[in-house]
DNA sequence: ATCAGTATGATGTATGACAAATTTATAGCA
DNA sequence: TGCTATAAATTTGTCATACATCATACTGAT
């Protein structure tokens, strides 16, 4: 081991170690959820502390979604969501972007999406069907200048489709990918022309076959889609 | 539209336009990583605010991993890591944990991971290989009672093959998988007798499969590996 | 009972002071 | 000149106090 001397030195700040406290009093659930923490006041008098080092570690708390702060009001630990730490993966693509990560990015869903559209196929509710649906018609009736709605509502179908699943882990895993792609917008095949009318196919085929229970087919026509995205990705972008 | 008459009172605090200026500098790069930002003192006069409020805003950007801040020394903008966002995401789990987390994982690693040893086997390096046959040899000798060090290696090799694939944005979506995965260690198929010696042949069978670049035979020989561990699952775990 | 105004308590910001850690400058020495 | 040890300056961490601003509960008049 090489980190024998390391961590000791390593002295937290009192507001780090309110932090922590306070965090870990979340995670056990002595506090729970929803519920309403003491006023600073009360809780700079029961921690010893001044109320600059109890604020900054509640700062940091509230910039991590731990908790919120209404002002006049107080402080309440917050449900956490799948959205606090998309947008952190969000800062980091933000800083890593390189012309690569489009091509990456398709890479994945032609691996994943047809997998996941075959159990889509399997597990949809009646509610996951009537969302599908009404994405299809949106984008039916989107106006065709407005390629950025369309390439929401595009999204937005896609999303469904992970979510008719029924398995959250796979909302969260994929959640990220489709939150890249607003970004790239502007790369992207839906301002080709004619594309329009192919994407509408492909979705409206994969609703049927979704409808229908048909894992096997939902998967095929997924990765038509999908392989159709990746090759108009090289021939028309790929310098 | 209903929200007509929404979002007109929501101020942000004088921090919060604090802490969003500055992350945008960050974001478009006119503080670039490492740089060391201007002390305190010299902000609070620029932007003509109280250490105070400066001060909260520079710990929740601390707090999302934007800065670090050296006591005596100053801040510098830090290289925001994956890390960052998947322990974000530990931190849902953790307050989101119930019994049918580990088939949903089980159920995604079913979906995905073929697919990425396909990839792996395809795209592979010779480190990547190194690496592989280094976390087999580990494995074959590790302890068998000491199943915590068995899962822990066991992840290190999935996460190999994640790696081998070549794309960055397959390792940041399946990270968080594999983040889970050593908190239900006590749950998993480790401690199963006589199973070591299965996974053994499956991982050394897949390295076969990867260092001859047989996609397909990657791809069954995992599927066939997480089909069985789902089925240990469903035998021994779910009541 | 309804509504306006008020009192109270909560968080937000400002200021000044000192502590603690680090870096830089300085003085002395070889 | 070059090195070292000490001193000084700089920077972040914490404390204390005061006041501003927002939300809610209370009060009282209509």
């Amino acid at each position: 081991m090489d980190d024998v001397f390391q961590n000791i030195g390593n002295k937290l700040t009192l507001s780090q170690r309110i932090e922590r406290t306070l965090e870990n009093a979340i995670r056990e659930k002595k506090l729970p959820v929803g519920s309403k923490l003491p006023s600073e006041r009360e809780m700079c008098e029961s921690f010893g502390v001044s109320r600059t080092a109890l604020r900054e570690a509640l700062r940091r708390l509230s910039a991590r979604g731990l908790i919120i702060i209404r002002k006049g009001s107080g402080m309440f630990v917050s449900e956490i969501k799948i959205a606090d730490a998309i947008k952190t993966l969000n800062l980091y693509y933000d800083l890593k972007f390189d012309e690569n990560l489009l091509a990456q990015i398709i890479e994945v869903r032609c691996l994943f999406e047809p997998e996941i559209a075959r159990l889509a196929a399997k597990n949809r509710s009646d509610e996951n069907l009537a969302e599908l649906e009404q994405c299809l018609d949106e984008f039916e009736k989107c106006d065709p200048d407005n390629t950025q709605r369309e390439a929401d509502i595009d999204n937005k179908f896609h999303l469904g489709i992970t979510k008719s699943t029924m398995n959250p882990i796979m909302q969260v895993t994929m959640e990220p990918i489709y939150s890249l792609l607003p970004r790239m917008r502007n790369y992207i095949y839906a301002n080709i022309e004619g594309e329009k009318v192919h994407t509408l196919k492909y979705h409206s085929d994969l609703l049927d076959a979704i409808r229908n229970r048909e894992g096997d087919r939902s998967y095929s026509i997924m990765k038509a889609h999908l392989e159709r995205t990746r090759g108009i990705y090289h021939k028309y972008m790929h310098k």
